[in-house]
DNA sequence: GATGAATGAGAATTCATTCAT
DNA sequence: AATGAATGAATTCTCATTCAT
C-alpha cells in the first residue's frame, strides 16, 4: 500500500501533482494496461513494450511505479485477486435456509471462478508459478484459502446449530467447494471449455453438489425441519 | 503426427537409415531431452539450446523432426499424457468390493495427479494454454476426459448391479473425482503446496470422499451387503 | 564562464534572489555533489540522478546552471584542478638550500599527484579525454603545465645563482618532475598500485631523483658549497 | 588461449569449419572492429551495436566469441599490449656501445609509448581502470612492468661490466624510462598534445635523458672508455 | 541426413533531458 | 526560478531459427 504522509497529502492538494510513482490514477492506468497484456499473453510472452503501448505511458514511467516486470505482475495479481473474491462471501453472512444459502453461495463461487476473466488470470498465475512460486502461493493464500476459511466458519455455525454433523470441517469445506466446481474448473483452466459455463450448467452442478453434501453431512434435525418447511 | 510413406519405408529396409525426421529412436531421444527441460523450466524459459544439449542431438536435427518449439512441446505433452494416465484405470476393471475399489482407484488418481512431476507438467500446459489453447484442450481430452469416461463406465456398472442409484452419472463421476482431490489439486498447481501430499493425506481425503459419495449415491442393497460383510 | 549582465546584477540587489543559474552558492553545491559522484564512479557511470541526490538540488536546477552532463563535468574539473595544485608551488618561493628545496617540493608534488583522490580525478579526465579532448588539454595546461612553468622559473633562478648549469631548462624541468614520479605515476593511473605510495616510498624516489638531477646539472660551485655546509 | 584437441584439429582440416567461437579469422575480425570502436570512443561510450557494425558480424556471433563487453575489451587490450611491446626490447639484447644502446632503446620506447595509437589504447585502459581495476593492473603488469624488468636486467649487466654504478637498480630503471619520456607521456594522455611527438623531439628528449642518466650512474671506467673511443 | 555457427529481431532495463506545474 | 515526473532512445544481451558445410 502506498504510504502518504500528511505533509505530502497537503502538497498534493495544493499542487495537484503526485510524487514520483505515487499517482494512483497513473498506477491504475499502468495496471490496467498490464492486465490486458498479461491476461492475454501470459507472463513470459507479455513484453514491457506491449504494456507500455497498452497502458499509454512511457517505459520509464512504468519503471518508476514498479521495480520490474515481476513486481508489476505481482501488483496486478494482488489487485485482481481483490476484485475477484470481493463480495463473494457476503452470502454466507446471512443464515436463513441452509440449503438455499449453500446453493446461492456455491453458484456465486462457481460462476466467479469459472468466469473467462478469472480463469485467464488463474492460468497466468499458474503459468508463472514455476518461476515465481511465492506468487502462486500468495494468490492461493489470499484468495481460495481465505474463501475456504469463510466456508469453514459457516459450516461450523451450521454444526453448532445442529444442522450438520461433520467430523473434519476443514476437509468438508474443501469437499463442498470442489462439489460446486465439479468438472468445471479443470475443463476451464485447460481450455477444454473455451467459454465459461452457463448459469444453467452451474445451477445443475451446484444443486447436485449441495444434495450430495447434505446427504453426507445433514442431521436428522435438519432433514425434519426441511421436510416440515416443504409441506407447509 | 508422423507420416511415413511407402517409399521411405522401403528406404528404411534397404539402407537401414530412416528418412529425415523418421527415426523413432532419435525422435524419442529428442522428446526425452525436451521433457527434462520443459518440465524443469516451463515452456518459455526452456531454450532450444538446453534441449539440444539434454537430448544430445543437433539443433538442425530437432528442426527436422519438429517444425518449431511449440510443436515439440505439443508432441512431448502428447507423450507425457499417455505416460501419466497409463495403468491408472486398471483398478476399475476388477469389480470386487465397491468401496474398496473406489478408495483404491481414488488414491491412485489423487497420488498421480498431485505428484510433483505431473503437477509441473500440468502447470506448463495451463501456462501455455493461453497461447496454444488446443494444446490444453487435447491434454484434457485425452487425459482427464478419458479417465472421466472410465469412471462413468464403472459407475454405470455399479448402478446396473443395484449398488448405486445415480440420476446423472456424468456429473456423479466428476463429483467423485473432485472429492478425491478435495483441497489438494488447487493447492498444488498454485504452488501453495510445494511438495506432493503424503500417502496419509491422500488416504484421509479419499476415504472421506468415498464416504460422502456413497452416502449420497449408495443403495439400501449396497449398505445392507456391506453391513453383512463387516459383521461377518 | 558564467556571464552576469548589469540587469541581473540589479535584480540581485533588488530582490535578493540571483538570476537563473547565477547563484554561486547553489552552483558550488551542485559542483560539490558532482565531485563526489564523478570522482567516485567516473564520467559515464555517474548518473545525473546520483548528482541530483548528492547535491540536494533538483534535476531542472542543474540544467539551469549547466548545459549538460559534459559541461558540468568540465566545470568540476576546472575547479578540481585549482584545488589540487593549490599551495603546491609555495615551497619554490623560498630559496634556501637548493637540494633541500628540491626534495621538499618534489615530495609534495609526488605525494599530491599520486594521492588516491587526484589519481582518480586524473583517470576520469584521461578517460574522458577521447570524447572531450579540450578538457584534458585544459586540465594539463592549467595544472601540470603551470607547475612546469614554476619549476622552470625556479631552475632559472638557480642557474642565475650559479648553482646549476642547464642548457635546456624546459627539458630539465620535465626531467626533474619525472624523476620525482619515477615508477609511481604510471603504476597509479593503471591501478597496478591500488593504494597511494607511502611517504617513505616517495622519499626514496624523490631523494634519489634529486641526486640524479643534481649529479647531472649541479655546478662545481654548488657542490663545493654543499660540501662546506655538511662539514660545518 | 583457445584450446584445440588433436581431434578437433583434424576435424578443422577436414571440414574447414571451426567450432563455435573458435574461428581465429572471425575472432580477429571482431577484435579489429572492437579496436576501432573502443579506441575511438572509450569503453563506456562504445556500444556493442557499433562493434557489430564495424566488425561486420552479427551481435550473436560476438557473444559466442566473447562472454560480454568487458571480456571483449580485455581480449582486445591483451592483443593490443602484445602488439605494442613486441620487438621493443630486442635492442637491449645486443650490448655494444652503452650510450648508443640506451639512446636507441629509449627512442624506440618513447616513440612507441607516445604514438597516437598506443596513447589512445592507454587512455581507454586508464578510463576503464576505475570500473575494471584488474584490467589496468594486468595491462601494466604484462606491458610496462615487463619492459621495466628488461631494462633492469640490462642495467645489471652494465653494472657487472663495471660501466655503471647503481645502488638501486630497480629505481634507476624507472628513472631511465621516465627520463626518456620526460614531458611527453603526460602531455599525450591528457591530449594536451594531439599529435605524437616528432622523431626530432624524441631524439632531443632521449639524448638528454641518457646524458642525465649516465652523469648520475656512469663509472670512471665507462667515461674513460668513451673518451678514448671518441678521440679515436 | 546431420550439424552447429551465424543470425538479428526483440527482450528488460537505464538515464540524460524536457517541460508542465 | 525551481521542481521532479515523465519521456523514449539507447543499452546489453538472449535465443528461435536458418543454412552452408
Amino acid at each position: 500500500m502506498v504510504e502518504t504522509t500528511a505533509d505530502s497529502d497537503l502538497l498534493d492538494l495544493r499542487k495537484g501533482r503526485p510524487a514520483a510513482g505515487q499517482d494512483p490514477v497513473k498506477r491504475a492506468q499502468i495496471i490496467e494496461g498490464a492486465r490486458r497484456v498479461f491476461i492475454d499473453k501470459g507472463f513470459e510472452a507479455a513484453s514491457m513494450n506491449d504494456i507500455t503501448r497498452e497502458a499509454g505511458v512511457s517505459k520509464g514511467t512504468i519503471y518508476v511505479y514498479f521495480e520490474n516486470k515481476e513486481e508489476l505482475f505481482e501488483a496486478l495479481i494482488e489487485e485482481e485477486r481483490g476484485t475477484i473474491f470481493k463480495n463473494l462471501y457476503e452470502v454466507l453472512d446471512h443464515f436463513d435456509d441452509l440449503r438455499k444459502t449453500l446453493v446461492k453461495f456455491g453458484m456465486g463461487l462457481s460462476a466467479k471462478i469459472t468466469s473467462a476473466k478469472v480463469i485467464q488470470a488463474q492460468r497466468t498465475v499458474v503459468g508463472a508459478a514455476d518461476r515465481i512460486p511465492e506468487l502462486g502461493a500468495r494468490f492461493y493464500e489470499r484468495g481460495p484459502k481465505r474463501g475456504h476459511d469463510k466456508v469453514m466458519a459457516f459450516l461450523n455455525q451450521a454444526v453448532e446449530r445442529g444442522l450438520l454433523k461433520i467430523d473434519d470441517v476443514d476437509l468438508a469445506a474443501y469437499q463442498f467447494t470442489e462439489l460446486c466446481l465439479a468438472g468445471l474448473f479443470r475443463q476451464c483452466i485447460f481450455s477444454y471449455r473455451t467459454k465459461a459455463p452457463t448459469q444453467a450448467e452451474i445451477e445443475r452442478v451446484v444443486t447436485s453438489g449441495v444434495d450430495v453434501f447434505l446427504k453426507a453431512y445433514a442431521t436428522e434435525k435438519f432433514l425434519a425441519e426441511e421436510k416440515a418447511l416443504q409441506s407447509a
